[in-house]
RNA sequence: GCCCUCGUGGUGAAAUUGGUAGACACAAAGGACUUAAAAUCCUUGCCGCUUGCGGAGUGCCAGUUCGAGUCUGGCCGAGGGCACCA
C-alpha cells in the first residue's frame, strides 16, 4: 500500500488553484453571491494558530457555498498600519515599510500552504497608499458633513507609547497595548462623531438576527443609554453662578437630596483656579483615578465649596455642594445630585462627610418607618418622606410622575442620555494614515484638496525620535495651498480607521477614483459571513457599524446600514503550559514525553510543571508554530484538527496526539480509498446498492445540518462515522456505477475541510465539474424504526418494527419479549403512553 | 457591585420539538498480531454480583410531567464583559 504523500498532492493542488485562479470572482448580477469575510491580519511576521483556525472556518464555508453554486467573494488583506512596524524598525533598523512588506510576502506564503480558497487578485493592504488615499477622501467627506471635528481634550495619555487612546484601549487604567498607567493630557484632537449616531447603533443591533447575542449586549452596554432627567438646580452662594444642570435617572429619590457634586473639571472650577487646597484635591483625584487600588476600593474624596444648591421641590432645603473624584466630566453635565438613601456612591460618600442620609423609598414589604442604615436601598418600593410624592410606586410610576412635575414647573425636562462617547483618532505616531489638513498660523484647519491627495507618508525617515517622527518632518510639513503657505497635520488616523471599511474595499479593490464603486458594493455587500474573534465585539465591529452610518448620513447613493449581515467568533487556541523547575515558562518543543511524564530535553532528569491549558501566547512560551505543523503533518492535518473536538465558538485545545490522529485518520482515508478505487474496477451485482445510497443519503444530511449550524466539529465526527462505515462495508458487492455515484458525493463533501486530499482522491476517480451534492428527503425514511419500551418511564427493551405500527400490535409482539414480560408480570396496566414509532411507555 | 454565558465520564465533547444519556475523538488499562518493538486492530469504562443482568448517574435541592441533560423556581461553582455612567 501506498502511503499518501501530503507534501506532493498539497503542492500539486496549490499549484493548480494558483494557476487556473481557481478564486477569482467578478461583480456578476445573474448569479448570486456570497462574501465570506474573516478578519484580516496585523502583518506581525507569522501566521498563528489563531489565523489558522479563523481561516479554516472561513475556508470551510466559502468552499461549501462555492460548491452550492455562489458566487463566493472570499479575500484577504492586510490590517498594515499600527505601532508594532514602528517599534520593530526602532530595534532592527528598517524602516516600517520594509518590515511590513517583508512580513506581508512571508505571511502569504504561509497562508497558501494552508490551501485557503482566497481571491489573491482582490489582495489589499491598509498602508499601501492607493488603499489611504480613500481613507483620506472619506475623512473629508466626512469632515464636510460635520462629522469631524477637532477640539481640545483631555485624553488617555499612553506614556510609553507616547500615543493618545481612545477609551476603548483603556484597560484597567492603562494602555491595551502597552500596560502603562495612562496619564489625562490637555491635547487638541480630531474626533469622529460616533455619539450622533448612537441611537440608530443601537437600534441597528435588533436587526441583526445572526449575530451572537453576547456580542450584541456588549454593543447595547457599551452604548449604555439611559432614560432619566436633566435637571436645573438653582445655586447661591460667594460665586457668579445662579445653577448647575444634572442628569438623573431617578429624580423620584429627590427628596434624599442631600449634597450636589461637580467634576473636578466642571467649568466651575476655574473660580478654584488659583486655590492651593483644589489643586492638591486634584492632583489627588489624578491619582486616584488610574492606580488599580483606588479603582478597586473605590475610594471616594471631594472638596467643598462654599455655594449651597437648592432643591426644586423642596426651595427651603439647601445642601453643600462638593467637588468629587467620581464624578466623570464627559457623561451628562459633569454633576450629579447626590441621595445617599439610594445609592450606594451617593452613601459612602455621604458617610465620610457626614451627610445627610435620608430615606424616601421603603421596599414592598417594609412598613413607612423603614430607614437606610448600612447600605444604600436601590431597589424597587413605595415613595416616603417625599410630600406630594409619597405613596408613588417606584421606580416606574415615581420617575415618570416625578419628570412631569419637574417640567410644569420648569425645572427640568426628561432626557435619554448615551455612555457612548466620540471617537478620538488623532495618533502622535509615524506609521498610519496621514490625516489630510493642513492649519494657517491661527491654527484654522483647512481640508488637503482632493486632487493633492493621497497626503503621502514620507519614506525612509528617521523615527527614532522621542514623540512623533512626522513633527520633524519640516519639509514634508510645508504645504501650499492656493498660494496659502500652510503646515500640514503630523498626526495619523488611529488604525481601527484602517478597518473600519476594508470590506467595501474588497468588493472594489482596483477602483482609483473612489474607495470603492457603486455597482460592485451592491453586488456584494453586506458581508454574509464575517468571522473574527470576540476581542472585536466591541471597538472593530462598532466602528464599522459607525463608517456605514457616517457614509450613509445624508448621501442617497449609499444606503448599507449594516456592513456585516452574519457575524461569527471563533474561539481561541489553547495549549498547556510548562514551568521548569526554576520556575520559568517553558516551551512544548523543548519537552519530551516519556512513560506519560513530561521532561525537559536539555537535562531529562528534570521533570517540569504541567500548568492549566490557555490562550497560545509568546509570554507563556505556549505557542504552537503553524508553520512546523504543516510542514510535519500538511495543511489537511491541520485543518482537521483545528475543526474537531470544539464547537468552534469554544476555545480549543491544541495537543500533540491531536494533531497526530487527525494525520493518521487522513492516512486512513487514503488506504480506504484505494480499496474503493479497486472494487469501483471490478464487475459486481447489485445486492447492496440500495444500503450504500441510504447510507450516503442520511450522511450528506447530516453534513448538511452540521454545515448551516456551524457545527464544524460535528463534521469531522460525520467523517470518523462515514469511514468507519465504509470500512466495514466496502467488501460487499455494490454496481460499480452505484458505489462510483456515492463514494463521489461523500468525497465532495470532504473537500471543504480537507481541500488537497479530497481533490486527489475525485481526481483519482476522474470526477470533473463536480457540485455540492444534496440529500433527497423521500429516502431519509427507515424501513424499520427502533421502538424503546420503557416501564415506569424506566427503558426495558427494544423492538425492531416497520414505522407506522398501531400499538396494539405493538404490544402483540411484546409478548414474545421475555425480559419486558418479566415486568409486567400479574401486574395491572394503569396506562400506556405509545409516541408511533419512538416509545411505549407502559406504567405499572 | 451590575450584566451575560456555562456546569454531562480521567479529558475535549454529542444528544431535532421533553422520549435509548455519553455519538466522535484524546488519554488510560487489558488483550490480539509480532522473536521483540513500532504500527494496526479489538475490549473495558461508576457501583454490585459469575457470563449476563441489576442499580445509581448530566453541579446541588425542589417542582411540572407517564417521562427532564433539555422546562420552572431556589442554591452552589466556573468563565467572560462593564466598572464610580449619576
Amino acid at each position: 500500500m501506498d502511503r499518501y504523500n501530503f507534501k506532493i498532492t498539497e503542492e500539486k493542488w496549490q499549484n493548480f488553484w494558483e494557476k487556473n485562479k481557481s478564486f477569482k470572482v467578478e461583480t456578476d448580477p445573474s448569479k448570486k453571491k456570497f462574501y465570506c469575510l474573516e478578519m484580516f491580519p496585523y502583518p506581525s511576521g507569522k501566521i498563528h494558530m489563531g489565523h489558522v483556525r479563523n481561516y479554516t472556518i472561513g475556508d470551510v464555508l466559502a468552499r461549501y457555498k462555492t460548491l452550492q453554486g455562489y458566487n463566493v467573494l472570499h479575500p484577504m488583506g492586510w490590517d498594515s498600519f499600527g505601532m508594532p512596524a514602528e517599534n520593530a524598525a526602532k530595534q532592527n533598523k528598517l524602516d516600517p515599510k520594509t518590515w511590513t512588506e517583508t512580513n506581508i510576502s512571508n505571511m502569504k506564503l504561509q497562508l497558501k500552504k494552508l490551501g485557503l480558497s482566497i481571491d489573491w487578485d482582490r489582495e489589499i493592504s491598509t498602508c499601501d497608499k492607493s488603499y489611504y488615499k480613500h481613507q483620506q477622501e472619506f475623512f473629508l467627506e466626512l469632515f464636510k458633513k460635520g462629522l469631524v471635528y477637532r477640539k481640545e481634550n483631555y485624553v488617555n495619555w499612553d506614556p510609553v507609547d507616547e500615543t493618545v487612546l481612545a477609551n476603548e484601549q483603556v484597560i484597567d487604567g492603562k494602555g491595551w497595548r502597552s500596560g502603562a498607567i495612562v496619564e489625562r493630557k490637555k491635547l487638541n484632537q480630531w474626533f469622529f462623531n460616533i455619539s450622533k449616531f448612537s441611537q440608530e447603533l443601537l437600534d441597528g443591533l435588533e436587526n441583526l438576527n445572526s449575530w451572537p447575542k453576547k456580542v450584541k449586549i456588549m454593543q447595547k452596554n457599551w452604548i449604555g443609554k439611559s432614560f432619566g432627567c436633566e435637571i436645573d438646580f438653582k445655586v447661591e452662594g460667594e460665586l457668579p453662578v445662579n445653577s448647575v444642570k444634572c442628569f438623573t435617572t431617578r429624580p423620584d429619590t429627590l427628596f434624599g437630596f442631600s449634597f450636589l457634586a461637580l467634576s473636578p473639571d466642571h467649568e466651575i472650577s476655574k473660580f478654584y483656579q488659583n486655590n492651593d487646597d483644589f489643586a492638591k484635591f486634584k492632583q489627588e483625584c489624578s491619582k486616584t483615578g488610574t492606580t488599580e487600588e483606588a479603582i478597586a476600593v473605590g475610594e471616594k474624596i471631594g472638596f467643598k465649596t462654599n455655594l449651597k444648591a437648592i432643591n426644586p421641590l423642596n426651595p427651603k432645603q439647601k445642601v453643600p455642594v462638593y467637588f468629587a473624584n467620581f464624578v466623570l466630566m464627559d457623561y451628562g453635565f459633569g454633576a450629579v445630585f447626590g441621595c445617599p438613601a439610594h445609592d450606594q456612591r451617593d452613601f459612602d460618600f455621604a458617610k465620610k462627610y457626614n451627610l445627610e442620609i435620608k430615606t424616601v423609598v421603603r421596599p414592598n414589604d417594609k412598613d413607612d418607618t423603614f430607614e437606610v442604615n448600612k447600605e444604600s436601598y436601590p431597589g424597587p418600593g413605595v415613595l416616603i418622606n417625599s410630600d406630594f410624592l409619597n405613596g408613588l410606586k417606584a421606580p416606574e410610576d415615581s420617575i415618570l410622575e416625578t419628570i412631569k412635575i419637574l417640567e410644569e414647573k420648569n425645572f427640568g425636562k426628561k432626557q435619554i442620555n448615551f455612555r457612548l462617547k466620540d471617537w478620538g483618532v488623532s495618533r502622535q505616531r509615524y506609521w498610519g494614515c496621514p490625516i489630510p489638513i493642513a492649519y494657517d498660523e491661527e491654527g484654522k484647519a483647512y481640508p488637503i484638496p482632493k486632487s493633492m491627495l493621497p497626503v503621502e507618508l514620507p519614506e525612509k525617515i528617521d523615527i527614532n525620535v522621542k514623540g512623533n517622527p512626522l513633527d520633524n518632518q519640516t519639509n514634508w510639513k510645508v504645504i501650499t495651498i492656493d498660494g496659502k503657505k500652510l503646515s500640514r497635520e503630523t498626526d495619523t488616523l488611529d488604525t481601527f480607521v484602517c478597518s473600519s471599511w476594508y470590506y467595501l474595499r474588497f468588493c472594489s479593490p482596483k477602483e482609483n477614483e473612489y474607495g470603492f464603486n457603486k455597482e460592485d458594493i451592491d453586488y456584494w455587500m453586506p458581508v454574509d459571513q464575517y468571522i473574527g474573534g470576540v476581542e472585536h465585539a466591541i471597538l472593530h465591529l462598532l466602528y464599522s457599524r459607525f463608517f456605514m452610518q457616517a457614509l450613509s448620513y445624508e448621501n442617497i447613493d449609499f444606503n448599507i446600514k449594516e456592513p456585516f449581515e452574519g457575524l461569527f467568533t471563533q474561539g481561541m487556541v489553547c495549549h498547556e503550559t510548562y514551568k521548569d523547575p526554576d520556575d520559568n515558562w517553558v516551551s512544548p518543543d523543548e519537552i519530551e514525553n516519556i512513560d506519560g511524564k513530561k521532561y525537559l530535553k536539555r537535562d531529562r532528569s528534570k521533570l517540569v510543571k504541567v500548568g492549566p491549558s490557555e490562550s497560545m501566547s509568546k509570554s507563556k512560551k505556549n505557542t504552537i508554530d503553524p508553520e512546523d505543523i504543516i510542514s510535519n503533518y500538511g495543511a489537511d492535518s491541520a485543518r482537521l484538527f483545528i475543526l474537531s473536538d470544539s464547537p468552534p465558538e469554544k476555545d480549543i485545545q491544541w495537543s500533540e496526539e491531536g494533531i497526530i490522529s487527525s494525520f493518521k485518520f487522513i492516512q486512513k482515508l487514503w488506504h480506504l480509498n484505494e480499496k474503493i478505487v479497486n472494487e469501483i474496477k471490478k464487475k459486481h451485482d447489485s445486492d447492496h446498492d440500495d444500503e450504500i445510497k441510504k447510507y450516503t443519503n442520511k450522511y450528506l444530511k447530516k453534513i448538511h445540518d452540521n454545515l448551516e449550524s456551524f457545527s464544524y466539529n460535528k463534521i469531522v465526527a460525520n467523517l470518523y462515522e462515514m469511514y468507519s462505515f465504509l470500512n466495514k462495508q466496502i467488501d460487499k458487492p455494490y454496481t460499480n456505477k452505484t458505489l462510483k455515484e456515492n463514494y463521489e458525493k461523500i468525497l465532495i463533501t470532504m473537500t471543504p475541510v480537507l481541500p488537497h486530499f479530497a481533490n486527489e482522491c475525485l481526481d483519482i476517480i476522474e470526477s470533473k465539474n463536480f457540485k455540492w451534492p444534496e440529500y433527497d428527503k423521500s429516502m431519509l425514511k427507515e424501513e424499520l424504526v427502533n421502538i424503546v419500551i420503557q416501564i415506569n418511564g424506566k427503558k426495558r427493551g427494544l423492538i425492531q418494527t416497520k414505522p407506522n405500527i398501531i400499538e396494539e400490535k405493538l404490544f402483540e409482539i411484546l409478548k414474545n419479549d421475555e425480559k419486558v414480560m418479566k415486568y409486567l408480570d400479574h401486574k395491572n396496566i394503569k396506562r400506556k403512553i405509545y409516541i408511533k414509532d419512538k416509545l411505549l411507555n407502559i406504567i405499572i
